[in-house]
DNA sequence: CGCGTTTTTGAAGCCCCTCAAGTGTAGTGG
DNA sequence: CCACTACACTTGAGGGGCTTCAAAAACGCG
């Protein structure tokens, strides 16, 4: 009686057995897609809830030259916003980025959700807060880190939530993004890219090869970033901090 | 009976004489700031809610080097993050730009009236996705935007959010910002900021000096920018759009 | 096995940064 | 009234990080 949902909305605060309940009676519908689907397209009025379980997906944003920002990844247990429906259409897209098995959840019954339980009101209000501090950590490092620090500050992001959600193997943990991927959300060339992930294999930082990322010294690699998780608020009870590993 | 913070609230959707008599009174509290002040420091525990009445402030984080980047203005009508308590301290510093009258409100009573007026909730929710948006569409500027891109776009929105809250003059207003200050917001060096305003000069599309900006060509500078003001779900009741002025 | 996608490497060029210096303006104190 | 300081703005010159263009190798899939 549990999913990736439940388990991180109780990441902060725990939730009781009834709330964690409710959430997974409202993720019963559930569905298959396929890599590269668009969930929700830039100009779409809101509708349902998307919550993401198995895979990854990204929001993004298509500019009129055709080059393309992601402005952040879903992980399992990540969910697009639940209050859009204040909005009158979206502004972005979602897409998946791998095979994913995604719960859909009628708007209403969430808003239910969250103002009956206030355990659950609290949870979306950590949610969202952690998104939001995501999103400015995003700027800063797009705004004032060059190549090789901003792939190793996404790496290290990427490897806490992981981890967050158990989802890693030691210091490794499957990363199905494209070099271009990761571009698009580094505001860097493909190319670039490439050069960047030679340079932190050369150097036996880390290793992305075949979907899988290797970190192989985590404290250098959290230093080349100014990697600080604080922006993540952790999870309770999950060891932090990436320095003290080595 | 109302101020800077209820017109914006109300924005989206009417409040009645109630929730706006409620919110008003929550502000009594005020004091004057000096510029270059900060109200909030990275790392503190979060605690009253600033509301901006009058001046700039910004929201910014500095990096290891000594570079700071800016991941948000506020104006008149913003405040900072009020679900802030549930986190632990704040990720980031907030500093006014200029001299600013700010509100002081216990977090409590903000609060107390979000949970017990259904029109306010509402209120709230529009200005957090709001925010949001206008984070994402600056990583999308950052990311993908040149220089000259990058400051059209950021002259777009800060004329529309002026003129939102009716600081515009016809086509232009007060922008006491400096060109550091842009730069800083815009992962620019100051120097470039300058020598993009001066193309922006020379080419009439649109003056800043002395803290003011004079827009000459409002749909030359949209264009330039590829701005598309969606983002800031404009104000019912305000013409939109900056294309059509010509 | 053939085809599209991803990864990889090279070469040339530009956007923006760094370093440097000079100007203009406002505030302070003698 | 002027020296002095601080800060913002401006312009020049040189360099580097990243892009663009180009093409080949490797991979995955029907």
């Amino acid at each position: 009686m549990s999913n990736a949902f439940t388990d991180k909305l109780s990441g902060h605060a725990p939730l009781s057995s009834g709330d964690v309940r409710l959430l997974t009676a409202a993720c019963q519908n559930q569905r298959a897609f396929a890599a590269r689907t668009d969930l929700i397209r830039e100009g779409d009025k809101p509708g349902p809830v998307f919550v993401i379980l198995e895979g990854w997906a990204c929001r993004y944003k298509l500019l009129p030259e055709g080059t393309r920002q992601i402005t952040s990844f879903l992980m399992p247990g990540d969910c697009c916003d639940l209050h859009a429906s204040v909005l009158n259409y979206m502004e972005h897209s979602i897409s998946t980025l791998t095979p994913a098995r995604i719960a859909i959840v009628p708007r209403g019954m969430l808003e239910n959700l969250i103002e009956t339980r206030p355990a659950i009101t609290r949870a979306f209000w950590w949610k969202q807060l952690v998104d939001e501090d995501t999103l400015r950590a995003w700027i800063v490092s797009i705004g004032r880190r060059n190549g090789l620090q901003r792939v190793a500050h996404l790496m290290c992001e990427l490897y806490v939530r992981a981890r967050n959600i158990e989802l890693t193997d030691g210091d490794s943990f499957r990363l199905p993004l494209t070099q271009t991927v990761i571009g698009d959300a580094l505001g860097l060339t493909p190319i670039h890219v490439n050069r960047v992930l030679r340079k932190l294999r050369v150097t036996g930082v880390m290793t992305l090869s075949d979907g899988n990322l290797v970190i192989t010294d985590i404290a250098e690699l959290a230093a080349l970033a100014g990697f600080d998780d604080n922006y993540l608020h952790r999870r309770i009870g999950v060891p932090s901090g990436l320095s003290g590993n080595k």
